[in-house]
RNA sequence: CGGGGCGUGGCGCAGCUUGGUAGCGCGCAUCGUUCGGGACGAUGAGGUCGGAGGUUCAAAUCCUCUCGCCCCGACCA
């Protein structure tokens, strides 16, 4: 491709928006732009890498059976009300309705499709198991988005769906699906965590994110150092400290003037004690509108995923506002469920076994000190609902867990029976008895890995292509092209010849400065950049650059035509 | 949705406080010189100052509404 002819530009500035280095690279080098909060249009370079990121997902998927389809991006609503998910996924599903007034919906993923589509297809075990996929445009109206490609609206995604005849069949599946991901991760490029993850919108049993550490990411992972334990801090349950031994007889409740202490830190310091000493209430609202009163010991957080699965709550849970809190008898700042009404109070395990402790008196400026559950109120759930805090033991080994930040790049649901139960999906068994199928759903952002992989290998100049996802495998910088015939000719070979072997490369050709050629060529990132000029021609040859390393020498002519056909022709150094 | 910020030529920005009819750098076009690390000179093109309404003799500038974008939070695969 000659660069003169390519639909793109480089920017000499930073764009004012672009925060995170992905964002800015991809936009300054000419892969992308940006239409609207949180899409983007990929530019011819970004396509290229786009579409060879995907190969690698593909020839993975591939490799372990997985068969490529296309479903959908605009579904009926009815199949979304079957499943449950119309009411249940709040205004990031966008909904509209067609000419005839029929309700639709935009996918944000597609296991109602597959569901149908295996109620219509597989009768007989001997169907089982199967594995389709495809990469698809999905639509979430994210309230925010942000970080460039990390995290739009409008994004890609190769979406795999296994189909089983039980349970450990599905076991089977998400284990190739397992394997699959770690190959096809390594491949492009990306050091990838893995994390026992909730299940979210998904259902189901089981399900691990594949997780890239960045300080931008915007899970934060429980990790064991020593690799024993690793999970989504939305789901990581650790140890926490047992009840006092001896044990501690309840005492008296009793007031106490506590002004100005809406804090666990200022009453812990107003009264004396430790913060353990004391019960934080915290209050929200479920999506069925229900209230929902969380009681966690003052030393810890609650823990927003964890406390929605303990109410049950459909539809997520947001804060209450002081009005609602009120209208339960509680005072914010003061609150706790005592003499409280129309609430739901989900307590801690810990504060179930932690006697005495001091909670609101739900009168402002005032608290209790001795509070016990059982006695002074009462739970309606008790869980796990605090969490993970940095230099909590490791469940497994003890040793002090840290807190890292990651970016999501793939995760993989065991789904069960959801969404084949709401399609009628259901197989013969050798018993001749109907079956339902056992599903499990895997998703892989090709975007947002994308991203994930220039953050992950770019410097100060400008991205640095792994070879396997590069646009182009090498990058030509032709020095007085335009006046100097042999340069031209030379180049103009070249260029010819690796688009013969099927491999082409980006050729420079415009008549610009060789400043401008060499920060470009730095900037737009490919693994090799080739300079052929009068002054590599008189040092012998052409002057063959390593992008990533800068490790530079000057190769005869012949040599480096033979690396464009053959060299940069092996799997994973040149675009497909 | 809450908090904060920003919309002025393709990109980055100044001008706004104190109203007087738009400017800088880069980029772009043409010509000449230059040619291994974002060249130089000359000439030139390009802007409904996000939009609507209002105040005023006069609005990029003041007021109201509105749209969009970014950041933090909330939320979320």
């Amino acid at each position: 491709m000659r660069l003169s002819q390519l639909f793109f530009t480089t920017l000499r500035d930073d764009p004012s928006e672009a925060e995170m280095p992905s964002h800015r690279l991809l936009l300054r080098a000419g892969y992308v732009r940006q239409l609207g909060s949180g899409i983007y249009s990929l530019l011819p370079l970004g396509k290229r890498v786009n579409d060879r990121v995907e190969q690698v997902i593909r020839e993975e998927q591939d490799r372990i059976g997985g068969q490529e389809m296309e479903m959908p991006v605009v579904h009926p609503a009815d199949i979304w009300r079957a499943s449950g998910r119309f009411d249940a996924i709040g205004p990031e599903l966008t909904r509209f309705k067609d000419r005839n007034g029929r309700d639709m919906v935009l996918a944000m993923t597609h296991e109602e499709v597959v569901g149908l589509l295996l109620a219509d297809i597989v009768k007989s075990y001997r169907q089982l198991p199967v594995q389709v996929y495809h990469f698809q445009t999905k639509w979430r109206d994210e309230p925010r988005a942000r970080g460039g490609l990390i995290r739009v609206r409008e994004f890609v995604m190769k979406d795999a769906y296994s189909a089983d005849r039980d349970q450990a069949g599905l076991d089977a599946s998400y284990e190739a699906q397992y394997g699959a991901y770690v190959r096809t991760f390594e491949r492009l490029g990306l050091d990838t965590v893995v994390v026992a993850s909730d299940v979210g919108i998904m259902g189901g049993s089981q399900a691990h994110e594949f997780m890239v550490l960045n300080p931008a990411g915007e899970d934060v992972l429980v990790l064991c150092e020593t690799g024993h334990y690793a999970a989504n801090r939305q789901v990581a349950v650790m140890p926490k400290p047992a009840a006092p031994e001896p044990p501690e007889a309840p005492a008296a409740i009793d007031e106490v003037a506590t002004p100005g202490t809406t804090t666990i830190a200022t009453l812990a310091a107003f009264l004396g004690v430790g913060p353990e000493r004391t019960a934080k209430a915290a209050f929200f609202v479920t999506g069925d509108g229900r209230l929902v009163t969380a009681i966690v010991r003052g030393d810890f957080e609650v823990n927003e995923t964890k406390l929605g699965n303990a109410a049950k709550a459909i539809g997520g849970i947001r804060p209450a506002t002081v009005e609602e809190i009120r209208a339960a008898g509680m005072e914010p700042g003061y609150g706790s469920p005592i003499g409280a009404r129309g609430t739901v109070v989900v307590i801690d395990d810990l504060v179930q076994r932690s006697p005495n402790l001091v909670a609101g008196a739900n009168r402002e400026g005032f608290h209790y000190r001795n509070v016990n559950v059982g006695r002074d109120y009462q739970a309606d759930v008790v869980a796990d609902i605090t969490n993970a805090q940095a230099g909590d033991a490791c469940p497994v080994c003890g040793e002090p867990v840290t807190l890292r930040n990651g970016i999501e790049v793939g995760n993989i649901f065991k789904l069960g029976t959801k969404f084949t139960d709401a399609a009628g999906a259901s197989y013969l068994g050798e018993d001749g008895q109907a079956h339902p199928i056992v599903m499990g759903s895997y998703g892989i952002g090709v975007g947002r890995s994308t991203a994930c992989i220039v953050e992950a290998h770019h410097d100060d100049k400008g991205i640095v292509w792994p070879a396997e996802v590069a646009p182009y495998a090498a990058h030509l910088v032709s020095i007085g092209n335009a006046r100097e015939p042999r340069v031209n000719e030379i180049a103009e070979r070249f260029h010819e010849l690796a688009s013969e072997a099927g491999r082409e490369i980006l050729w420079d050709d415009r008549d610009e400065s060789p400043g401008v050629k060499f920060t470009d060529a730095e900037l737009l990132g490919m693994p090799w950049i080739l300079t052929v000029s009068p002054r590599s021609l008189a040092a012998g040859g052409i002057e063959v650059t390593e992008r990533a390393t800068g490790e530079r020498s000057t190769r005869p002519i012949d040599e480096v035509e033979a690396l464009l056909v053959n060299e940069f022709g092996r799997a994973g150094l040149v675009a497909g």
